[in-house]
RNA sequence: GCGCACGUGGCGAAAUUGGUAGACGCAUUGGACUUAAAAUCCAAAGGUCGAAAGGCCAUGCCGGUUCGAGUCCGGCCGUGCGCACCA
């Protein structure tokens, strides 16, 4: 028996697609074209089963697309710069450029076992000074363009990290990358103006029609568009006024208090001269702002000695409270409090005895004496209480009061999104250095175009904490590019998050001198299919689409939106190993015993098997892939990837798993390669006539081509596989099980045909196989070079169908008819069988229902 | 708290979108081959009653619509994800 030995047929494939540079894209007008990505790694040190999960998927639709005759581009490269590398050259001394590229070479080499259909020739990464010096050159354009700009705000500070985050970067007060409850600082830093495209960016979703409906969802709520007014109140016995922002301008006449921020101008100003209201501003700024402290957080007030005119009654006067539950982030931070239809408005009226004036009245109650008890009302109804607006619906309401705002000078109707702009600059050295110049006479100067990039210096220290470059003896010294005057460098370095904007862009003209050469961006953006995990729904997801959209408007490309499909897998998990001491043990180093225990191959004491989780390094439940394609081999790693869970669901891994794929692609192997003999030559045209006994092989063969190919344009990759299943079980029926003796001797050519489909229609999948049996088949071009097989639609479509006959809905026979039979002939077919009759029990059938193919419903 | 998903055998999952529930795989059990094991092949298998034929019960729970519901509607329960003092 002959066993299929993936080692060197993998190697030999790989070596030949390489040479022959099989997967090297050039632009082709003539063809169209499809742009496959991945998301690209961050080189951590290694691999993990998430990589081969994510790029298995995306190589089956490069391979796919290849076949059905696209021109593909499927590249790969390398999001380079962060935080890790200065980790690692604070603790194992070693310089984050060289750990970088060293882990690049690890991985580029472990990417390359799994014969993945990529062109390597494009690769880029990120920490090259050829790639940031275009992103520098980029950040002075967008510059100058207004579109990036310094200023001093209150930002997130990762204590752990040192340095300021981005607001998506700050998950339930924690960041994204620490888990450390980040603090917020005031400081003067790097912003890229996302929020002038908030409108864009929003209504730019609706077209995304090959996004998930969640992600879009997500961006969605993250860009948090509310309509409404703004209106100011004035300030008793003062010439300025207090700007508030509502959405429920119609409720202004139920007005009984405005609250400001803690961190509002006016609660500093008055908090000097009001030794109670300094306490409780102090007490407000200690409050943490993690997700369980704000829910058990009482909403707490001050009455602050200030007091504000009703915008729409210049005799009408309200106290002004700080509160906690006010945000200076969010908008103006300050409000006007409405008891009767906001619930905490209602709560903090009711405990500061302040008055409930409803001015909504409810279909069906009575204006007259229609009261608030303990909940707000927030429904529909008519105004009431409210003077010009009484009467008016919700809707009408807010619009006559908008209209009234405005004619009176004192605001109008207004669209607040709760999307901030990116902050950008991080206080760290492996990053791109950003290109500017601080000069005490002519302000902040771009560095000029010829002189870049600002490379980052090779000669620093890592031995105290802090951003190296601020430390370094010599490099932020330079002279001001306008006046000569010496000056000082910018410090801080770009968010990896930008270099991962545009790099998508970049693959299409990785050598330009350029960002991009027109002609290629022209060609190969957008991107067809994107494939990642759900993760960045909103981070990178967001911020490339606002970037492609700055950089259109600096005239670099022309682009809306980056990425046509997105495709979110799900993440690779497995079972967590703990011993006695509650330590996390690797997946190898526990065994089972013969009576089905687990225990620790170390000591050999039992073991603690723990819920399946996401593979972590954390929880040592990670299996190396290299381990597992040395053992097994590429194709069986990326078919058991494919097999059994949906792409974007979580997947188990089991060694089981592994070992099943492992079979299959042998008795691939074997069913193939152990009949050789008895097929035709691979030139022999489909003879005239075929053996009436070969059709239901050739039927078979069919309708699988379209079903496989149909799953696979779905990305139901692990029905295709399911698929596949029941053709080789067919095809095994057909042939026997001891040699090709028992095959209908005149039916070899429909055997090969059932084999040649099954070898191609694999190859994305298992391209190494498919490879290699092509080959014994006779072929002397790559299967990779050969176009997607098409079904025959005459045999995908059966000549007779298997009906269900139900009594009242339940299942009692089925019947042989030939397809389209007459309605007529379908019931006395259903009528006639025993079982149906015994159900009726003698009784005539009061109606039957017939659904033509499918099924007959007798009613009793 | 708000929003969005999802709940199907021992397990991963299918079910042509309202029409034969559990395809396919994993694990399991029995058998063949073998001195034996591995590998391979064949077969069984949702639960339950039954010797069998066959019946009944089954898609988280409770209702509804329908000739017919895993699928649609309403209400619960549970899990996951996102946002969150959002004005």
């Amino acid at each position: 028996m002959s066993r299929y030995n993936f080692k060197e047929t993998e190697a030999a494939w790989q070596a030949l697609w390489a040479e022959r540079r099989c997967f090297a894209a050039q632009e082709d007008a003539r063809r169209p074209k499809y742009y496959v990505l991945e998301m690209f790694p961050y080189p951590s040190g290694r691999i993990h089963m998430g990589h081969v999960r994510n790029y298995t998927l995306g190589d089956v639709v490069a391979r796919y697309k290849r076949a059905k005759g696209f021109n593909v581009l499927h590249p790969m490269g390398w999001d380079a710069f962060g935080l890790p590398a200065e980790n690692a050259a604070m603790e194992k001394k070693v310089h984050p450029a060289k750990w970088t590229y060293d882990n690049i070479a690890t991985m580029r080499a472990q990417l390359k076992s799994m014969g993945l259909s990529l062109d390597w020739e494009r690769e880029i990464a990120t920490c090259n000074p050829d790639y940031y010096r275009q992103q520098q050159a980029m950040f002075v354009d967008l510059f100058e363009a207004g579109l990036v700009y310094r200023k001093e705000a209150s930002v997130n500070w990762d204590p752990v990290d040192r340095t300021v985050l981005a607001n998506e970067q700050v998950i339930d007060g924690r960041g994204w990358r620490t888990g450390a409850i980040v603090e917020r600082r005031k400081l003067s830093q790097w912003f890229f103006k996302i929020t002038a495209y908030s409108e864009e960016l929003l209504t730019g979703l609706q077209g995304l029609d090959r996004w998930p409906a969640k992600v879009r969802l997500m961006q969605e709520n993250w860009i948090g568009r509310s309509e409404g007014a703004r209106a100011f109140f004035g300030l008793a016995g003062r010439p300025d006024r207090l700007e508030i922002f509502t959405t429920r301008p119609d409720t202004l006449f139920g007005a009984s208090f405005v609250a400001i921020a803690a961190d509002h101008p006016l609660a500093n100003e008055f908090g000097a001269g009001d030794p109670g209201l300094a306490a409780f501003l102090d007490e407000c700024r200690k409050t943490a702002i993690t997700a369980e402290a704000i829910e058990t957080a009482e909403k707490k007030g001050y009455r602050t000695k200030l007091e504000v005119i009703h915008p729409f009654d210049g005799s009408w006067k309200l106290p002004v409270y700080v509160a906690n539950f006010v945000l200076m982030e969010y908008c103006t931070g300050a409000i006007f409090g409405c008891p009767a239809h906001d619930q905490r408005d209602l709560d903090f009226a009711r405990k500061y005895g302040l008055p409930v004036t409803p001015v909504v009245c409810p279909p069906g109650e009575d204006p007259g004496s229609f009261a608030i008890g303990d909940t707000a009302y927030l429904e529909d109804g008519r105004a009431i209480n409210s003077r010009f607006l009484n009467g008016l619906d919700v809707a009408a309401a807010k619009r006559a009061a908008i209209q009234r705002l405005v004619e009176l000078g004192v605001g109008e109707g207004t669209v607040h999104y709760r999307l901030r702009d990116w902050l950008v600059s991080r206080q760290r050295y492996w990053g791109c250095p950003i290109p500017m110049i601080h000069c005490e006479k002519c302000g902040i100067i771009p560095v000029a175009k010829e002189a870049l990039p600002v490379t980052l210096p090779d000669d620093v220290s890592f031995d105290r904490p802090g951003n190296p470059l601020e430390h370094h003896p010599t490099w932020k010294q330079v002279a001001c590019p306008r006046c000569g005057a010496p000056a000082r460098r910018e410090t801080d370095t770009l968010d990896t998050f930008v270099d991962s904007s545009w790099y998508f862009a970049r693959f299409c003209s990785p050598k330009s001198e350029r960002p991009f050469d027109p002609a290629a961006v022209d060609y190969w953006l957008p991107i067809d299919q994107y494939v990642g995990g759900v993760e960045h729904a909103i981070l990178h997801l967001l911020y490339s689409r606002f970037f492609m959209r700055a950089l259109s408007r600096i005239g670099l490309l022309q682009l809306d939106e980056p990425f046509a499909g997105l495709f979110t897998q799900g993440m690779v998990c497995h079972e967590t190993f703990r011993d006695a001491a509650g330590n996390w043990l690797l997946p190898e180093q526990t065994k089972k015993t013969i009576d089905g225990a687990i225990v620790s191959t170390i000591d050999g004491s039992p073991v603690v098997v723990g819920r399946s989780e996401k593979m972590s390094k954390n929880r040592k439940n990670v299996v190396d892939p290299s381990v597992i394609i040395d053992a097994y081999g590429a194709d069986t790693a990326r078919w058991f990837m494919l097999s059994d869970s949906p792409p974007d669901r979580d997947l188990e891994w089991t060694t089981a798993g592994v070992e099943g794929a492992g079979k299959f692609a042998q008795r691939l192997w074997r069913l193939i390669t152990e009949r050789l003999s008895a097929l035709p030559s691979a030139e022999t045209p489909m003879p005239a006539s075929i053996d009436a006994r070969c059709e239901p092989l050739r039927r078979v063969t069919h309708k699988t081509i379209a079903g496989v190919t149909d799953d696979i344009e779905k990305f139901h990759f692990n029905k295709a596989v399911a698929r596949l299943y029941e053709f080789v079980n067919v095809i095994t029926e057909f042939v026997g099980t001891n040699g090709a003796q028992q095959a209908i001797p005149g039916c070899n050519w429909a055997l090969r045909e059932a084999f040649e489909a099954l070898t191609r229609l694999i190859g994305p999948m298992m391209p190494h196989l498919a490879e290699e049996l092509w080959r014994q088949l006779g072929h002397g071009q790559l299967v990779m070079e050969t176009p997607w097989p098409e079904a025959d639609r005459a045999l995908t479509v059966d000549d007779s169908v298997t009906i269900a006959v139900q009594v009242n809905g339940k299942l009692r026979a089925t019947i042989e008819l030939p397809r389209d039979a007459a309605q007529s002939v379908a019931e006395s077919a259903a009528l006639a069988e025993d079982a149906v009759q015994r159900a009726l029990a003698g009784k005539p059938p009061r109606k039957v229902i017939i659904v033509p193919n499918r099924i007959v419903n007798v009613v009793a």
